[in-house]
DNA sequence: GCCAACGTTGGC
DNA sequence: GCCAACGTTGGC
């Protein structure tokens, strides 16, 4: 299941040189594109207000430790791209603001930490087995968008979020269900 | 607090 | 490789 770790630190201002085959057609779809996220938080441990208090509003978004969210993680998530902030396991799960990813994937220190949490004896600092992004407040939504209201929503049938069974703590959205959630938090509910 | 759904572990 | 047991997530 473990891929190893391949370079794919490609920004905006990266000179990509298509003679190598490094530079797939991934990464330049990745230079080229902004992708969307959602990621979860259990606002009891760490909530946007807890991000907005941060310094520079910035955070690495440690202890994922679900190899599927691992690779966007590792792989997929790219400075720039925008996250959905989400409420999870709380009284009432919402959308609650959206941040920008301000760095790209790299090793979980926590991983290697005895004293943490997230500490993992079983990875080894030759080749991490888990990754993480920082990143920064862009807003804090006027009003929390509500999991109810967003089951309501016939356009966003299709987000992961609202299918059965659904778990991930890191997933893809759509720029459309991103939009739609962002003009569901300008009007009042 | 309950419980459905999912992921991981480990015996065989 | 199968699958039972267990742990976790997260809405309700």
């Amino acid at each position: 299941m473990d891929r190893s770790p391949k370079p794919h630190k490609f920004t905006a201002t990266s000179t990509i040189d298509c003679r190598h085959d490094s530079a797939t057609a991934k990464d330049l779809f990745h230079a080229m594109t902004i992708n969307y996220w959602l990621m979860k938080s259990e606002p009891t441990t760490f909530s946007i207000d807890d991000l907005a208090d941060q310094p520079d509003q910035t955070t690495c978004w440690e202890g994922v430790r679900n190899y599927q969210a691992r690779n966007m993680l590792r792989d997929d998530i790219q400075v720039g791209d925008r996250v959905l902030f989400y409420h999870s396991a709380c009284k009432v799960p919402a959308v609650v603001g959206t941040a920008v990813v301000s760095k790209s994937g790299y090793p979980d220190p926590f991983q290697f930490d005895r004293k943490s949490k997230y500490f993992d004896e079983k990875s080894d600092p030759e080749n991490p087995r888990w990754y993480l992004v920082d990143i920064k407040l862009e807003k804090k939504f006027d009003r929390p968008v509500t999991l109810a209201e967003l089951r309501e929503r016939a356009g966003l049938k299709g987000m992961v979020l609202l299918q059965k069974g659904s778990r991930l703590s890191v997933q893809p959205v759509k720029k459309k269900e991103f939009e739609t959630i962002e003009k569901l938090a300008s009007k009042p509910a």
